[in-house]
DNA sequence: CCATACGTTCGATTAATTCGAACATATGTA
DNA sequence: TACATATGTTCGAATTAATCGAACGTATGG
């Protein structure tokens, strides 16, 4: 097998037209060169060196291998190179799941504090159920995914950056704009409107209303924003987490809010990857933005 | 360092997305495999793979990383594969010395058959004095010269391919057609005219006359046509080799030649090359050319 | 004829690579 | 829960390859 070593000295030999010399420049015996130039030419079938003991000369098929072995070289310096630039672990592509109840309300809040952070950050985001997201996770095609807890992460590694409750939202006719805390027991469980199956925020207030979790939802949507709507035509009332109440709620002036007031928090928000996810400065990165961001909107510490 | 081996095995880890199998394709064992990938990515600072025991899967910079492996594996695959391609001797430039007093006469005749025997090969002629052409050769800026011996070729390797006689030529008046030998004694020695100094023509001629080597020129031309028309005009008789005969004497009306009836042959003209040129293939087709067209000229064999 | 310089060859030494066994860990099954 | 299976990694032993220095062959210059 040829070797860059062989090509290294090769080049030299052809540098210093002197074996001698070109071994000392390679921190080499004369031997130990002359050796594998002659290895290599024996593989080449090509002599790239005529030499006796006077004279080093270059052959012309030899000037044409010289050629290639310094592109050679050249692209393996560039290889060898290339961890450096590389690096900074923000500066690459980054593919991101996130689930629809934490994305409309997170994303615009730090995308454009990560583009300024990291401009040569790709962020590629997707949005999509928990439970698909770790499917997508587990098969490679995403590296993150931020997803609320609890929820069955099989074998992945979480890394918690975010808390926070529910708030019971209904018509103004029915909630007073008084009332700041609300109770589960004073909850009316027929009417209670939540999104279909398979989205985590549906178990998610169900256990925060300590509602059994098998039962079946009236309606089918799979869109907090519809939810709400329904809930402004006051077709029942909703739960929604805190990050959703400013956009969903506070601009509709159909509608009132009260804090539930159940055992919080209500749910966990969490940066999940592959328990051998290499990127951990990535990860850091990204839960430092998070936090600050969601710290700063909200007026909290952590 | 980073080896090629590294590469190789990194590259199939990439194809298989599985360690062993590819440690299989490599003909390794799986621990080999492992720790020379290991090693890459800590040399590059760059984790490739992400890894653990049911998944192998291609980080984003590990992408950028196996596409220049790709790349360099190409580019070596290429490399060794110049071998076979530069293996013809005679699809490849060659750079060819020859006197001025066997140039003007042999090339004509091998030039077309070369080109079309090997319309590949780049032959590059030089033509100077014999002395000039042999440091040219030991400096290796020529692969190969035609020379004409005897001469002191130092430590240089000769291949002798031809021989052949000088004609004593002289001006009709002088020398009547049916005279077909010439012998030396008959010879004015004041009235014969040589190539200037530097000439092996010159010591040559001397030397097939028995003339002493000593003598010097009343005449300085370096040209063996316009020594030839200076014997057109009378003004003295010169000897030329056999293979100028033709087209400097028969062409001429005015001229007579008759074969120089001394010791033969009078000059070997051998190609003559530093003892270590790797060519030998090479050597052997252009003899078998020269001597093959010098013979069909000259109705000879060998 | 000797002294010098250089590239190569050869055997002994040194360094590296490689392997297999044991290990750690995750998955699937009873 | 316990166990069997599969996989990548670690570690020490064995093997293999690389390296060196000494001797050699050869050409050069005095």
């Amino acid at each position: 097998m040829i070797t860059i070593k062989q090509i290294n000295y090769t080049l030299a030999a052809a540098k210093a037209l002197h074996f001698k010399k070109a071994a000392e420049m390679c921190f080499v015996s004369p031997s130990t060169l002359s050796a594998a130039i002659a290895d290599l030419e024996a593989q080449l079938g090509v002599q790239i060196f005529e030499r006796d003991n006077k004279k080093v000369l270059i052959t012309p098929m030899g000037q044409k291998v010289l050629e290639k072995a310094r592109a050679i070289k050249l692209q393996m310096q560039d290889f060898a190179a290339l961890g450096q630039s590389l690096e900074d672990p923000m500066a690459n592509a980054l593919s991101l799941g996130i689930i629809p109840t934490i994305g409309p309300f997170l994303i615009p809040l730090v995308l454009p504090v990560l583009k300024k952070k990291y401009p040569r950050l790709e962020l590629n985001i997707t949005e999509d159920q928990s439970h698909a997201l770790i499917e997508q996770l587990e098969d490679g095609n995403l590296e993150m995914a931020v997803l609320a807890l609890p929820f069955d992460i099989k074998g992945l590694s979480s890394h918690k950056f975010w808390e926070e409750d529910f708030y019971y939202v209904s018509h103004k006719n029915n909630l007073s704009s008084d009332i700041k805390e609300f109770s589960a027991r004073n909850l009316n469980k027929s009417r209670l409107l939540l999104l279909d199956e398979g989205h985590c925020l549906k178990e998610h207030a169900l256990k925060a209303c300590e509602i059994g979790s098998g039962s079946k939802n009236l309606v089918k949507v799979t869109n907090l924003s519809t939810l709400v709507q329904l809930v402004a035509s006051d077709m029942g009332s909703t739960v929604v987490p805190q990050m959703a109440v400013e956009s969903l709620v506070d601009s509709n002036t159909l509608l009132r809010r009260a804090h539930l007031n159940q055992e919080r928090p209500h749910r966990e928000i969490a940066l999940v990857t592959r328990r051998s996810y290499p990127g951990s400065a990535t990860i850091k990165h990204l839960l430092d933005t998070f936090t600050q961001e969601l710290s700063k909107k909200f007026n909290r510490n952590s």
